[in-house]
DNA sequence: AGTTTTATGGTACGGCGGTACCATAAAGGT
DNA sequence: ACCTTTATGGTACCGCCGTACCATAAAACT
């Protein structure tokens, strides 16, 4: 049949536009229009691809899940082969801190959907308790191989202790997304606990180490 | 003159209905019309004690400030008068966490601010800055006093064992908000940390020893 | 008693946003 | 060549929301 686009790409390229609109305005501003402008095409394209807002909303809060998992692991992907369990959780937690503009960018729309779904219930809670629940998973069962490979003192309960990580990750991304703190402080925080969790022995970086 | 209203009783009546509109449906959904059928005014009413929709958000979220520090303040008030100082950080740091409903809708509505403020330059940024530094100093300056009576060890800092704990009580609070885990399971990992900081003397708890 | 001020009700207006409707160009099949 | 389907544009409609305007009851002060 006829023109026959890619649908996939449109729909990508129309909920990356209001992902743009909402790190810049907020969630409260996202209309039609303003993502259609923002996607360079016409209010009518955007209604063709999704076609009621609600649709658009949930299709980009997908979106952003699968973005999510691609986040950690790439960042989980470009660490050195043989790594230390110490490096492995701090940059795991790590990716849960809005450093750079992008990270922010991502944690502000990720916030602002959560916020959203504490009341709407249209707007399925699910992404937000099955996405922390599958890194606490995937983080528990890293702290549980340390242990048994001795990196991590046999006291320690992994599933308490990843619980404990990603919540005081959370926390910190939430206070330098407010603006109460630079992002190098809640990363300063963050290894302090680090250092505390898995005792002091090398910390394995091989930078120049903190004063 | 005439009538003689308390102007400020009207005030309150107003915001805390627009209070109950974003614990109950978000306050994306909050109107001038919802705000006054939820008072039992009528829309005239809400504009005429406040001109403007912005200033009647402004005016909520000063109260809400208020209501924050008289939170923790009679929190605090209702302690054992001789309290360790295991059992003073405990009660501050679960104010933080959405036990009841009535704290569950307050920290609900407060996140909801905090997410508007990060992209709204119209919404002071300031609460949610100044309040959490006001906190943290409080607590800061609570454990400095700890660490002197030697109910802390020596070694701790003061001012970055403040920010973990409330940037842990924040995300185990965000975690609860969303559904992730009981307000049980949270207050377990704030004990587990507080244990770990304090070291194993008592705990100071008059009930039951937990399991 | 009258007047002025406060407090309150009702309602209309303008704008914006989501959705629906009507067109039409382009491309593939027959 | 023609028809059918896909992709796209434009636009109109309806509803809701913030704001402004017009009224009026009631109460203090003179």
């Amino acid at each position: 049949m006829p023109k026959t686009v890619d649908h996939a790409e449109r729909r990508a390229r129309i909920t990356a536009a209001l992902v743009r609109v909402v790190a810049r305005t907020g969630l409260h501003t996202v209309t039609l229009r303003a993502v259609a402008a923002e996607a360079g095409v016409s209010l009518r394209l955007v209604q063709y691809y999704f076609e009621t807002k609600a649709n658009l909303v949930h299709a980009t809060l997908r979106a952003l899940e699968e973005q999510s998992q691609r986040r950690w692991a790439d960042r989980l992907a470009g660490l050195p082969s043989p790594v230390t369990a110490r490096a492995f959780t701090e940059a795991f937690c790590a990716e849960a801190l809005p450093t750079d503009e992008a990270s922010r960018a991502f944690h502000l729309i990720w916030t602002s959907y959560a916020v959203l779904a504490m009341t709407d219930p249209e707007l399925a809670a699910r992404p937000f308790v099955a996405g922390p629940n599958h890194l606490e998973a995937q983080l528990s069962d890293a702290l549980a191989a340390a242990r048994a490979a001795g990196e991590l003192p046999r006291t320690a309960d992994p599933a308490i202790e990843a619980a404990r990580l990603l919540a005081l990750s959370h926390g910190l991304g939430t206070s330098v997304l407010v603006g109460q703190r630079p992002p190098e402080a809640a990363l300063a925080v963050l290894r302090h606990h680090l250092t505390e969790l898995f005792g002091q022995r090398a910390a394995g970086g091989s930078g120049g180490a903190t004063a």
